[in-house]
DNA sequence: GATGGCCTAATTAGGACTTCCGGTGT
DNA sequence: CACACCGGAAGTCCTAATTAGGCCAT
C-alpha cells in the first residue's frame, strides 16, 4: 500500500523534454520530488505490481523488507536526515537519470500535488500565501523609478496547523522547520519514543528524551555541526513568542505544541522500549551516505497494522488521536490542519483531501506507462507515484465515455478528482461537500 | 524607432534560525 | 557543579519579491 509519504508532482515548466521520452511536450512532466519525510524511503523496493492497481485504486504494494527489525534506530534517525538530501531524489538527479535531455520549454505553470496515504492532499502551493495587497500602496503610487515599492510581506513561518509543504520556489531548499522537524520525529518510530516522545498527545505535549541526540538530528538537518541542545533550545524558546510552542512549566525537557495537525500520529510508548536517557553519539557508525533503500520506513508500520503484521515497532504502538478526543490549548482553527502529517488509515483517498486535476495532469499521467517502463533504481518512489497515478489514468480512461470536447477527460465520474479550468493547472483542496 | 512582452541576473528585505552571552533556577 | 531554562542582541543563511536591463516581435 501507498504508505503516508507524501510527494510531491511538479509540473515542471523548464525542466524536462518529454518529448525524449516518447510523450507530448505540450504537456507538463510530471516530477515527484522528495519530501522530507522518512517514510519515502520504504519505496525502493519498488514491486510492480500493475494488476493490482487495475483491483484496486491508488494501491501500491507496500515494499516489505525483512530488515525491519533489526534496523538500528539510529540508522533509521540519520536516514531521515539523510533523505532530506537534494540528492536523494532531486529533480536533477531524477532528470538527469531518466530524462536524457533538459531545456526543452513546457509552458505549463509550476504546480505541485501533495499524494500522502490519505491521496491526493491537496495544493502545496499555500494560498494563505497569496499577497494580500490587492491595492498598491500609496508610495508604490509615488515612486515607480526611483525607490523600490514596498515589499509585500514575506509569508511567515507557517505554524502548526498549517498546510506546510516545500512549495515551488523550494524545491532545492531544505527548508523543513524545527517544529515540523520535531514532529516529523514524534511521527517516526525510528526515534519516537526514543529520542523524543509525546507525554500528552492529546495536549501536544512531548519531551525531549534524549535531548542532545535530538538537537544533533535537528543539526545534522540544518547541516549545523555544532548544533547542541542550548541552541536548539533557543530555536525552540522564539516559538513561544511565535505561538507554536509553550513551555510545560515545572517539567525539563518537555514542551508542548499550542496546535496539532488534525491526523497527527501518535507514538505512544510501548511496554519494552527502552527510552536512552544516556547521551550516546548518534553518528557513530552511521554513514552519511547508508543506503536509504535499506532503511525500513517507520510508516509501514502504520500501515501494517491492518495489512499484515506489524514488521517492527517490538512495543510502540501508533495512535490515531480523534481529533473530537484532543483538549489542545490550540488558538486557531483546525480547518487547515491536514497537510502537515499522514493518516494511518487505509484509506488512501479521503473526501476532504481531493485535489482538482487539470487536463493537462491527466493527459501527462496518460504517458506514464512510458515512464513506468524505466528502471525504477533508487528512485523508487518516482515510480510508485507513477503507478499511483497511472491506475488514476486508467480509472480516467475508463471514464472517457464522457470526455469533453477539449479532448479533456471527464473526471467527473471519479469521486476523486475534479477538473479544474483547462490550460491552467489549479489544485483546489476539495472538501466533502464539493462532491 | 517606439512599444510591449518575456526572460534573466542582480539587488533587497525579511523570516528563521544560529551564536553568544549573562543570568536564574533546580 | 552540571544542566535546564530564559531572553536579549547580533549575526548568518536562505528565499521571495522586486528591479533593471537585454532581447525579440510587432
Amino acid at each position: 500500500m501507498l504508505q503516508q509519504s507524501e510527494l510531491i508532482f511538479d509540473f515542471a515548466s523548464d525542466h524536462v523534454n518529454m518529448s525524449q521520452l516518447g510523450v507530448y511536450s505540450d504537456y507538463p512532466a510530471v516530477i515527484v520530488e522528495q519530501l522530507p519525510h522518512p517514510h519515502l524511503l520504504s519505496y525502493a523496493g519498488l514491486a510492480c505490481e500493475q494488476s493490482q492497481h487495475h483491483q484496486q485504486l491508488f494501491k501500491v504494494e507496500q515494499y516489505e523488507s525483512g530488515e525491519e527489525e533489526t534496523m538500528e534506530t539510529l540508522v533509521a534517525a540519520d536516514s531521515l536526515l539523510n533523505m532530506d538530501c537534494p540528492d536523494t531524489l532531486s529533480l536533477e538527479h531524477y532528470s538527469q537519470t531518466f530524462l536524457p535531455s533538459l531545456g526543452d520549454v513546457i509552458t505549463t505553470p509550476v504546480t505541485q500535488v501533495t499524494v500522502s496515504a490519505e491521496g491526493i492532499v491537496g495544493a502545496v502551493d499555500q494560498p494563505q500565501w497569496h499577497s494580500l495587497h490587492t491595492k498598491k500602496p500609496a508610495t508604490q503610487l509615488q515612486s515607480k523609478k526611483r525607490g523600490r515599492k514596498p515589499r509585500h510581506r514575506r509569508a511567515e513561518s507557517p505554524t502548526p496547523d498549517i498546510v506546510v509543504k516545500k512549495d515551488k520556489y523550494n524545491k532545492g531548499g531544505n527548508t523543513l522547520y524545527l517544529w515540523q522537524f520535531l514532529m516529523e520525529l514524534l511521527q517516526d518510530r525510528q526515534v519516537c519514543p526514543r529520542y523524543i516522545k509525546w507525554t500528552d498527545p492529546h495536549a501536544g505535549i512531548f519531551k525531549l528524551v534524549n535531548s542532545k541526540a535530538v538537537a544533533r538530528l535537528w543539526g545534522k538537518h540544518k547541516n549545523k555541526p555544532d548544533m547542541n541542545y542550548e541552541t536548539m533550545g533557543r530555536a525552540l524558546r522564539y516559538y513561544y513568542q511565535r505561538g507554536i510552542l509553550n513551555k510545560v512549566e515545572g517539567q525539563r525537557l518537555v514542551y508542548q505544541f499550542t496546535s496539532l495537525p488534525k491526523d497527527m500520529i501518535y507514538i505512544t510508548d510501548g511496554d519494552g522500549i527502552k527510552e536512552e536517557e544516556d547521551d550516546e553519539d548518534i553518528d557513530e557508525g552511521v554513514s552519511d551516505d547508508s543506503d536509504d533503500s535499506t532503511v525500513p520506513s517507520s510508516d509501514q508500520s502504520v500501515e501494517d497494522e491492518e495489512d499484515s503484521p506489524p514488521p517492527q515497532k517490538k512495543t510502540s504502538s501508533c495512535v490515531r488521536a480523534p481529533a473530537t478526543q484532543r483538549t489542545r490549548p490550540a488558538p486557531r482553527s483546525s480547518a487547515l490542519r491536514d497537510g502537515v502529517t499522514r493518516s494511518a488509515t487505509n484509506s488512501l483517498i479521503q473526501e476532504q483531501h481531493l485535489p482538482i486535476v487539470s487536463a493537462e495532469m491527466l493527459r501527462t499521467l496518460q504517458n506514464l506507462q512510458k515512464v513506468q517502463s524505466l528502471q525504477p533504481a533508487g528512485h523508487a518512489s518516482v515510480f510508485k507515484t507513477a503507478q499511483l497515478l497511472g491506475s488514476m489514468c486508467e480509472r480516467q480512461a475508463a471514464a472517457e465515455g464522457s470526455v469533453d470536447s477539449e479532448g479533456a477527460p471527464d473526471v467527473k465520474s471519479h469521486p476523486g478528482l475534479k477538473m479544474s479550468q483547462v490550460g491552467t493547472p489549479q489544485l483546489v483542496p476539495l472538501t466533502s461537500s464539493d462532491q
